[in-house]
DNA sequence: ATATAGTATGTAAACGCTTACATTTTTATT
DNA sequence: AATAAAAATGTAAGCGTTTACATACTATAT
């Protein structure tokens, strides 16, 4: 392996000069840079990664944390993270919490270990106290998907309340006055809100919340399944389903069909994050766009800037949903 | 920051041996253990990852291409990469290199500038060449989902040709004698092959094959619909349709259904890749399984056995797909 | 008690860079 | 031509570990 050395005794020049050029700091003689880039190329010299961060201090990368690596959500989220993360140089490490705290913990502690610059995590299960006691540390944080008004700057977040809001809104303003809806896990604060914003619409059309047309399942499909039997079941009529993710929905609209029941002719369905395969479904499923790609993003910009400098980057910290009407839903 | 010095000094022993219990290596007495061990907790004491890379010239981290962070495929393919790298404390740097060769070949330069300990490849692009000369070089590296003679034992793939075959002999097996076929681009070797075992199904049932019938799509579900469409205004006659991924399947089965046909009574279909939501699709898609979890598991396990010497680790280089019959296949 | 292996610990030299500071060279000013 | 200021280059001290190698202990056998 040639080290820096080698290539300031080829050029001639002292490895301060070398470092110069490589890094383009401080001020070269375009002669001198020419001496020094021929060296380089004839050694094929590529600096040590590892001897510049401990020189420097920076190891030039930043540790990410989701929940799974796979599915359509977070993996737009990571690839929009990767790209401008990369754009910039930086080394992006990730890990997967699999929404489990001691795992979500390890993996932050793995992070930690591991020399990061900056963190962007999407955790769930992780407590906020741990996060504002974590964000106490000298290493930059940001908090994907979460909202913690202790560090509110650092969070880039989507409006849950205000997607539950305008998806219920939707089929309300459709006519229907009837509707299911079927949960995730109301422990997260995700589908906390998004059935708080459901119920906010409902209110705002002088409609009651009724407990028994809810179901809380697990954002799985096989819950959206469940869910259906359960309301089919309960015997309450409905008009509309209104789900906190497509997945479930897409769990609601097989069992729909296994049951002989047609979308939207007998009842008008919407789900939520607008994930890719949602077209894919018939009827196409019309959802709530969560602008992940977007979201991403910005965490990453976030990062430039809190850790590497750049300036001119502002930061969104809230992004509001958007509505994608497809051929799920139909006037009542 | 607390360093190993002042470890050291608290504790009362030396550098070395405070090196030696952290990294559980060599001899050192319960008694002295013991104290260095309050000391590292005392101090809450973190050894800086990059000093230790620096010193041992080892990482400890494996660097990772692949053409999609997000999608289904890519995305099972990475999580099971990084859980089972993760698991030996390793860490994933990850990059996206979409298929296209500049950004392939970026992005190998940036993961070699990156100190990674070894590389896993999943690249469509590059040439052999190229690939066999990075090969030379002096780290390790895995090629996912591509087989090089040169490198046989460094190659992870799928046996793409039996794919095609036993996806065609299903089809042949259930009764069908005119087939469709929709390919994905054909310099695409993936592509090449699984079309090469589509033909040697049909010679073994002693049908021609008919380049008419046969699309060649982009893997997009756009180019699935295009096929569809191609397919319907050719007008050759066809009773089943044997597609090279799943998302193209998806489109057949789109347009097919704005035409007014049925899957499985007016054509039966399967997909390739039994991708997650070929489950959703209706009626469910029969598809062929390229146990892409498992690849990818093979992938960090080859690197944990090549560069991390864990030897008892025995490499499945090849792996064969497997058939995976759903409601959209029908006996003619 | 003494020699002999071990075993446990310590010493100090890398590892390959960056960077503050010192020195030299160049350019501009008078 | 002399001087000051600015620009280019060099020097050398870290950065925080690991790891040969050296040394100091223990325990066992004599």
């Amino acid at each position: 392996m040639t080290t820096i050395y080698e290539v300031s005794k080829l050029a001639g020049v002292s490895l301060a000069t070398v470092s110069r050029v490589t890094n383009n700091s401080g001020n070269v003689t375009p002669k001198t840079r020419e001496k020094v880039l021929s060296a380089v190329a004839k050694l094929n010299y590529r600096p040590n990664s590892m001897a510049q961060s401990l020189a420097s201090k920076r190891s030039n990368s930043v540790g990410i944390l989701i929940p799974e690596l796979h599915g359509p959500f977070f993996g737009i989220m990571l690839s929009n993270v990767e790209a401008v993360l990369r754009e910039a140089g930086k080394r992006v490490i990730i890990t997967a919490g699999h929404s489990d705290e001691t795992k979500e913990r390890d993996c932050i502690e793995f992070l930690l270990n591991s020399s990061c610059d900056a963190l962007i995590l999407h955790v769930y299960s992780v407590s906020d106290d741990y996060l504002i006691k974590l964000n106490q540390g000298s290493i930059p944080i940001i908090l994907l998907n979460r909202f913690i008004p202790e560090m509110a700057d650092q969070c880039i977040s989507l409006d849950n309340g205000h997607g539950g809001y305008i998806a219920t809104k939707a089929l309300l303003e459709l006519g229907h006055t009837e509707l299911a809806y079927v949960s995730g896990p109301r422990w997260k604060m995700d589908s906390f809100k998004r059935l708080a914003g459901h119920k906010k619409a409902l209110a705002e059309f002088g409609l009651s919340y009724n407990e028994q047309l809810t179901f809380e399942g697990t954002f799985e499909e096989s819950s959206g399944k469940e869910a259906m039997k359960y309301l089919l079941q309960v015997g309450i009529p409905f008009t509309g389903v209104v789900c906190a993710n497509d997945e479930m929905a897409a769990g609601v609209m097989e069992t729909a069909r296994e049951q002989g029941l047609k979308v939207p002719e007998d009842f008008s369905i919407i789900g939520f994050d607008n994930v890719s395969f949602s077209r894919f479904l018939h009827p196409k499923l019309s959802s709530i766009d969560c602008r992940i790609d977007e979201m991403g993003q910005m965490a990453a910009r976030c990062v430039l800037k809190n850790m590497y400098g750049e300036t001119d980057i502002e930061v969104q910290n809230s992004f509001e949903p958007n509505l994608i009407l497809r051929e799920s839903v139909k006037r009542r």
